[in-house]
DNA sequence: CAGTATCCGTCTGGATACTG
DNA sequence: CAGTATCCAGACGGATACTG
């Protein structure tokens, strides 16, 4: 941790795990089970995904229900602090979108591309 | 590489490194000079500052000039890129105050801590 | 000053198999 | 379904020393 007084570098640490923005995002656009996000995910191992909902979890950024029935059931969802960094997650959709090869494909960034075409 | 047609993706790979997001901060607030950006990043490696520069340059994000002078001199620049770059480091940063135990030490983020005590 | 070279440890994350 | 356990490879990054 380079400079834990620095808000961006804690951001960063928690930003910064390989999959845990795609996490994040694909909670925040509703899914909730462990088999849905690791198939949207696309070739995530089990145990990545259960690493990182941990961590998550543990931040305080992901609540986790279990409802205790006979198919296992549990349920992921963004706590408040989890939806807060939605915000990030636009900004970095409008960086990669104006500045990395476009196509919108995961979702919209409706006024982007007029933005740079302009 | 999870999925490269989203832009989320694509940005998250850029700035996911432990120092990449550092670097793009001092640059974007003056520093220039490789032992400037050695010293305010306290304890990073030569090394790594150097493969994270050089990486960042590669993706046109940092661009490098070399003073062929005798007490050699390079200096480190952002290039359009690598400024639009700052919008996702403010919200970083908004994020970092907000909920992760403020103290903006290394730049102001200044409406914040209303917006939170209100 | 501005790096590069070498060595080495850590951490992340993938593959696979198995459990409650 | 929702994980956990084990094993393993590669990337990341620090320390140190040396060069143009």
């Amino acid at each position: 941790m380079p400079d834990p007084s620095c808000p961006v570098c804690r951001t960063a640490e928690i930003v910064c795990g390989k999959w845990t923005l795609l996490i994040v995002r694909d909670l925040a656009e509703g899914r909730s089970r462990f088999c849905e996000l690791e198939r949207s995910l696309g070739g995530i191992s089990p145990r990545t995904l259960s690493l990182r909902l941990r961590a998550l979890e543990e931040e305080g950024i992901v609540h986790r229900t279990t409802f205790p029935e006979v198919p296992p059931r549990v349920e992921y969802a963004l706590t408040e602090k989890g939806r807060a960094l939605v915000p990030i997650i636009d900004s970095m959709r409008v960086y990669g979108s104006e500045w990395l090869g476009a196509e919108g494909s995961c979702a919209e960034a409706p006024e982007t591309a007029e933005a740079v075409a302009a």
